[in-house]
This record gives structure tokens, C-alpha cells and sequence, in this order.
DNA sequence: TGTATGGATATTTTT
DNA sequence: TATCCATACA
């Protein structure tokens, strides 16, 4: 047999790549190797158990794994690899969606909804509804919707639970609004591919039959991560109501590295694996191969912390190697040149950037480093945020296509209906609409009606065109074979969207026609990829084009071997290693987030401290971590103590660094945007957090829940309340006044909140209302 | 119908 | 701070 896909295994490694039929369980700590053991067990099973590849099914979470593991496997076993379904979930839902969502009642050229589309939506809604903003707003709505999805939750048992629960009634009324909504548009939001494949497989017992008999080996990458919907989705394609089925499920996880709850995933998936498949073999890799003793020891002591895990000890034959590295900045501006100084000073000892990366709690973090590195010239790569594909022209250009593709879609061709301006008003698009919904059709059908809608008249004309306009597309991709590539072009010439912008001239506009540009080249790369199809008609190419879009994840994008700095969040770098690693931003109310500090779930905090763990684990042999005493935060400054995590490293794995010029500048320099109080240059009441205390611990000090105290406003005048008087501040929620006192140029109020107890805060600063 | 303006509001993470 | 939305005005 082929040696070579044994080699280099360890017993444990080796005995998870060699297990036999049935359900396999993998407990893979942070850099065990579970990739490799993944990969090296398809190779098993193609080359010695002669398995067909196109029999087995490998699941992960992003194309980006996907692809490596497509590539590894290919390295190994050298033919076959192409054969075997190595996907995403969602990308697999949408192959077996395309296929049999007839039975569903769906047409096969549905749209996939992003979730900007899926706020238009809801906007409508709640606004057709009438509901109050204030209470019900569509991030809130969209986001039960999701975990409703998740949890396979249809609108009509939501509803029978929902009872006569007011605000929850409201919710189940928008979500079946909502579903019947996406009915019509002929689309799927994310959660919808889970949820409506489940839902194929449960009523479509010959589309079961054949994925069933299709897939004799499944394996999941990733497994802590599933939600309920991917858990019922993975039970059904390997039999698990089935007692003849050998359930062959090999998933692969680490409880330790479940972090998106928020997301849906259910920890008890894994937890309770062997459970919901008697007979698992579990087995558990705890080498870990990738970080130094002294990164891996801080790891295993920030985790230990937690309750709910399974038994589990990483270690590792690697050396200490140098210890992590703690650095408590004045601000977040520092924090960002110190972080951008180090990584010069390591390139001008010969390391590379691609051997960096930072990573922080939130994306608005980023902001302060990029700047810092563009003024240090550092090449750097922003992963997440602000989406390509979510930039206003290139959601545009997609909308048109959207609309050529699948009429039926409404968010897309009410995106475009007046882009270009063409002259037509909110009040023609209104009555389109309800002349839509009223006839319970899309809107591009409504607009096809134009002429019987009353109060249209005028602009009957140039709806027309643009229908025509449409179906002249349509026709070019049928009958003529235009590339996608064709077709973009095509349509910016016509509508002359590219020529108003290059009207327009400002920067804005260049770097609006770059992305455009850049769409285009995505375009034509992803042609170049794919089999172009026989004959003329090249809209299957379309639907692939789009559906290829809707499911890239920024990680997706990033190119290996381009050698520059990636930033992005912990969430993102899940799965990735580095080795030098500059965790950021580690204070009270930002990591762990204050989102989590006020939530009344306990186990949110864990949730935290995984991800912690996930940020130091991705580190090989240099770790970094630092805060900031103040940061700016939505526009203001807050003054955060050091987080609770950093403590949970045992003190002697730390080195902890000067912050530049702390002792002396810490008051010398006047924060920015905030007004100077003291006249007479004394210091201010408050120290910096984290400052060493008599005892020399640079820890106990760290008070937990720390409130920041905002700052806004420049002068104190006497405040408008007096006491007993009940205010509501924006983050205590409804306290009393207690007592008012002057002191300087200030007031000092201490108010008794519900909720929050007795608190001080300067008048000028606190916000009441 | 289109644009300008000011005020409110939000930011935790994303396939 | 940055974006979104409603309202006012051209």
C-alpha cells in the first residue's frame, strides 16, 4: 500500500485515520492536526479501502478550508480528489437545492439573499406593519428569525409558541410576513439553505434516497460549530434513524473552540455526540504541533477557567520559547504604532509579514491600525468588515444581474429600477408594489402591468424600457452566449453607470470604478475556472456566477502566498496560525465585550474565554498581547481596565513592556477631542488601571466591570435635575438622584440605579434623558 | 422628483 | 465617528 499516508502520524493520529465503519468522534485540540487527520483518512479510505471518492462527503465551514483540504488530498493520494464532495454547508445545500427544490415549490434559479437583502425585506415589513421602530427594529427581528432557522423553528409553531406574548407575536407574525416574502421573490436567505434542505429531505423521500445511498462516508470539519438544522441535516444523510446504516459520521471538533453561538451553533452537538450516535469511538488528539510551551501553558490556564468542557490537556515537546509578550498602551493610537514598530523591527531582522498578524475583538479595531501601518508603510490585508460585495456600486452591478437571472427577485430589481436615475419616483415604485402584493406577484411582473395600475400614467414609458431593457439581457445571454464578463460590460455602457461616475471625478468615484473594475476581473477569473457550457445558452453560467459570490467569506479571498499583514477578528482566524501573533485590545467591555458583561446568561463569558483561547492558540512561537487605557469608541473615550483574561495568564509566562513614555506623558499629553477641565495643570482624579500597586502585583488592581465613564459636552453648567428626581441614563438604565455636588467647574451626581446600585459620575459626562 | 441637512442611532462576532 | 433616515426645500 501507499506508505506515505501513514507516515508522520502519531498513535493517535493514526488510529483516527484507520478507524473502521462506524460513528467516529474527534476531539481535536488547537494545532493537533485535525486537518491532517482529516485528509489523511480520505486518502485511507480512497487508497486502501478503495472507496469511491465521489461516495464520500467532506463538510467545513468556509470554501477556504474547503479548498485546502481539496488540495492536501490531492497531494496524497495523487488521483480521485476531484471526485469527493468537499464543501460548505451552504455550498452543499445550494447544489442539492438546485437540484430537487421543485418539490418545495421553489423555482431552481432562486436567489440567495445576503443579509443587506434581507434588511430591505424586513424594513418593508415592519414599516407595512406599522410597528414601532423604537421596539421592534430589523436587526432584532431578523436575528429571531435566524435562530428560529436554526433551531428548525417554522413560523406557524413559532407562532402556537409565541402565545399571546406581545413583543414575540409581533416577531412570528414578521416571520412568517417575511417567509412568505422570500416565497415570492423565488429566494433563500443563509439560514434558509440549512433549513429548507432538512426540509426537502423530510418530505422528499427520493431526494433522501439519493444523497443517502450517494454518501457512504461523511466527515465534518469544524463539528462544535454546528447548529441544530446542520446537526438534523448531518443525521439524515447518514442514516441515523436508520438501524441498518453503519453511520459512517466522522466529526471532528474542539468544544474548547465553540464560538459562535450567536451564530446558532449548539455546543451540545458535540458534547452529546456519542448520545445521539451509540457506539462512537472517541478519540482525542491533545499533541499539539504548532505553539511554543510557554504559549501553549497560557492557553491551557485561560481555558481551565471554564465549566462546561470535555476533559482535554494540550502539551507539547516544543521548547518554552520566549515568553508572551504584555504591553498596557496610553491609547488605542499607540497600541497601533507599537504594534506596527515591533512588526518593523522584526522585518528588519529578516522575518516576513505574511509571519504576522493582529487580531481583535471587534472590526471597528482595525480602523487605528491601518492607519498606523500605511503611516509606517506596513503592507497589510483587512479580512472582514466591510465586505466587497457589500460596497453600494458593486451591489448595484450584482443587482442588475440578480434581476436578469431571477425576475422574481424584488430586492434586486427595486434596487435597480431607478439606478441610473430614470426618472422614476417613490410614488410609482409604491404602486407597483402594492399593486404586487395585492396580486400576490413580483414586482418585476407588477411592472409589466404598469399600464393597468391606476395614477402610473406617465411614467408607463419609461418602466417599459426598462422591462425591455431586462428582457434584451436575457435574450443576449440565451441566444447570443455573452460571458458574464460580456454582460457587466454591456450593462455599464447602456445604462451609463460607468460614464456618470467618471463625471463625477472625485476620489469617491475613482475608487467606486476600481471596484467595478475589480468585479470584472472576478468575473472573467471565475470563467476562467469553470466549464463553459455546450451551446449558446450561458445562464446556468449566471446562477453560477452569483451563487459563487453569495457564498464567498472574506477569509475565502485571502491569496497565501502574498506576503502582507492580516488583521481581522478572532472570530476570522479561527483555524489559522502565525508566528508572531498581536492579540489587541484585551480590556473590560471590549474583550470580554460589554455586550456579555451585562447579559443575564452566565455562559456568555465562557464564550469569551473560548475565544480567547482560539486568539492565543493561533500563535507558533511570539505572542503579543496588549490594551489601551483609553480608547475611542463610537465617537467616545472610554477608559477600560485590563481584562479579566490577561490575569488568567499565570504571571511568570509574561513579559510586560514599558508602554512608550508612560510614567512621565500618561497626563502630559490632553486625549484627544476631550476638553481640558483642570486649569491649573494638576493631574486628574483618576490612575491609569494596571498601573503596578504596592504589592508589585500588576494584576490586583484590575477591577472587573469597571464602568467607562463617557465624556461629551465641554462645559459644566448646572445640571437640569435636582434630587429625587428619577433619570434614565443610556447604560444604567432608571435610577434617583441621591445628591448633587459642585466641585471645580463641575458637578459631581450620584445616582441610585435599579439595577446598577449607587453611581458617581460628572454631570458633564453622564448621559441622562 | 431629487438633493441637502440635521438628528438619531449604533457596534460583537459572520456563513 | 459613520451611517442611516426623515424632513425640508429646490
Amino acid at each position: 500500500m501507499n506508505n506515505s499516508i501513514y507516515d508522520g502520524l502519531n498513535d493517535m493520529q493514526l488510529k483516527a485515520v484507520m478507524h473502521e465503519d462506524g460513528p467516529l468522534l474527534i476531539l481535536a485540540g488547537a494545532g493537533s492536526g485535525k486537518t491532517r487527520v482529516i485528509t489523511h483518512r480520505i486518502a485511507h479510505l480512497i487508497a486502501s479501502k478503495h472507496v469511491e471518492p465521489w461516495n464520500i462527503l467532506a463538510v467545513t465551514f468556509t470554501n477556504k478550508a474547503a479548498n485546502e483540504m481539496r488540495e492536501r488530498v490531492n497531494n496524497i493520494v495523487g488521483y480521485g480528489a476531484e471526485n469527493v464532495w468537499i464543501s460548505t454547508f451552504h455550498s452543499m445545500c445550494v447544489r442539492i437545492l438546485r437540484r430537487f427544490i421543485e418539490s418545495l415549490g421553489y423555482n431552481r434559479n432562486f436567489s440567495i439573499y445576503d443579509t443587506d437583502d434581507q434588511r430591505v425585506v424586513m424594513k418593508e415589513l415592519i414599516k407595512q406593519f406599522n410597528y414601532d421602530t423604537k421596539q421592534i427594529n430589523d436587526r432584532k427581528a431578523l436575528s429571531y428569525i435566524s435562530s428560529q432557522k436554526n433551531d428548525l423553528i417554522t413560523p406557524e409553531s413559532a407562532s402556537e409558541e409565541a402565545g399571546r406574548d406581545f413583543l414575540l407575536s409581533r416577531y412570528t407574525k414578521l416571520y412568517s410576513a417575511y417567509q412568505e416574502r422570500l416565497k415570492t421573490s423565488n429566494a433563500l436567505d443563509f439560514d434558509d439553505l440549512i433549513m429548507k434542505t432538512v426540509e426537502l429531505f423530510e418530505c422528499d423521500k427520493e431526494a433522501l434516497d439519493y444523497y443517502r445511498r450517494r454518501f457512504s462516508y461523511i466527515l465534518v470539519d469544524e463539528y462544535q460549530d454546528t447548529n441544530t438544522a446542520q446537526f438534523r441535516l448531518l443525521s439524515y444523510l447518514s442514516g441515523a434513524n436508520d438501524p441498518d446504516s453503519p453511520h459512517n459520521l466522522c466529526v471532528v471538533g474542539d468544544d474548547d473552540q465553540s464560538i459562535y453561538k450567536f451564530r446558532g451553533a449548539n455546543i451540545y452537538n458535540i458534547l452529546n455526540f456519542e448520545k445521539s450516535f451509540p457506539g462512537t469511538e472517541v478519540i482525542r488528539l491533545e499533541q499539539n504541533y504548532r505553539s511554543t510551551g510557554n504559549i501553549l501553558n497560557a492557553a491551557n490556564n485561560v481555558i481551565a477557567n471554564n465549566s462546561m468542557r470535555k476533559v482535554k490537556e494540550l502539551w507539547s515537546d516544543k521548547p518554552e520559547g520566549s515568553p508572551i509578550k504584555y504591553i498596557r498602551y496610553n491609547s488605542d493610537f499607540d497600541e497601533a504604532d507599537g504594534i506596527a514598530s515591533s512588526i518593523r523591527t522584526n522585518i528588519n531582522n529578516g522575518a516576513s509579514y505574511s509571519e504576522h498578524a493582529v487580531l481583535y475583538r471587534t472590526n471597528a479595531q482595525s480602523r487605528a491600525i491601518e492607519e498606523s501601518f500605511i503611516r509606517m508603510n506596513i503592507p497589510y490585508k483587512i479580512v472582514g468588515g466591510l465586505n466587497f460585495y457589500s460596497r453600494k456600486e458593486i451591489k448595484d452591478i450584482i443587482a442588475y444581474l440578480k434581476t436578469i437571472d431571477n425576475g422574481s427577485d424584488d430586492v434586486a430589481a427595486k434596487r435597480i429600477i431607478n439606478v441610473p436615475k430614470r426618472g422614476i419616483g417613490a410614488t410609482t415604485i409604491g404602486k407597483i408594489s402594492d399593486h404586487a402584493s395585492m396580486h400576490g406577484m413580483s414586482f418585476y411582473a407588477a411592472l409589466k402591468d404598469s399600464k393597468y395600475i391606476d395614477g402610473i400614467g406617465r411614467s408607463v414609458g419609461k418602466l417599459d424600457s426598462f422591462v425591455s431593457m431586462i428582457e434584451h439581457y436575457r435574450a443576449l445571454l440565451k441566444l447570443e452566449g455573452y460571458t458574464v464578463v460580456r454582460l457587466i460590460n454591456t450593462i455599464l455602457d447602456d445604462t451609463g453607470y460607468l460614464s456618470e461616475l467618471r463625471l463625477e471625478g472625485t476620489d469617491e468615484a475613482k475608487a467606486r470604478i476600481e471596484n467595478i473594475e475589480e468585479l470584472i476581473s472576478k468575473a472573467a477569473s471565475f470563467e476562467e475556472t469553470i466549464d463553459i457550457p455546450d451551446g449558446d445558452d450561458y445562464s446556468s453560467l449566471l446562477s453560477e456566477f452569483l451563487e459563487n459570490i453569495a457564498l464567498v467569506a472574506d477569509i475565502d479571498t485571502v491569496d497565501p502566498d502574498s506576503d502582507v499583514v492580516l488583521l481581522m477578528t478572532l472570530h476570522s482566524a479561527k483555524g489559522l496560525e502565525f508566528p508572531n501573533v498581536y492579540m489587541c485590545g484585551l480590556e473590560e467591555n471590549l474583550f470580554p465585550s460589554a455586550m456579555i458583561l451585562y447579559s443575564n446568561d452566565p455562559s456568555d463569558i465562557e464564550e469569551e474565554r473560548r475565544l480567547c483561547y482560539v486568539g492565543i492558540t493561533r500563535a507558533k512561537s511570539n505572542l503579543t498581547i496588549s490594551c489601551a487605557s483609553r480608547r475611542m469608541k463610537n465617537g467616545e473615550m472610554q477608559f477600560n481596565p485590563p481584562s479579566r483574561f490577561i490575569s488568567e495568564i499565570p504571571r511568570y509566562l509574561i513579559t510586560e513592556a514599558p508602554a512608550p513614555g508612560h510614567s512621565q506623558s500618561f497626563m502630559k499629553q490632553e486625549p484627544a477631542n476631550v476638553p481640558v477641565r483642570n486649569t491649573n495643570n494638576t493631574p486628574m482624579s483618576y490612575k491609569p488601571y494596571g498601573s503596578r500597586n504596592k504589592k508589585g502585583n500588576l494584576f490586583a488592581d484590575n477591577p472587573y466591570i469597571t464602568k467607562a465613564s463617557s465624556i461629551k459636552g465641554s462645559t459644566a453648567s448646572a445640571p437640569a435635575y435636582k434630587p429625587g428626581d428619577t433619570v434614565k441614563h443610556v447604560k444604567f438604565g432608571t435610577g434617583v438622584v441621591k445628591s448633587i455636588e459642585k466641585k471645580d467647574d463641575d458637578y459631581y451626581i450620584s445616582v441610585d440605579f435599579e439595577n446598577f446600585g449607587i453611581r458617581k459620575m460628572k454631570s458633564a459626562f453622564a448621559k441622562f434623558f
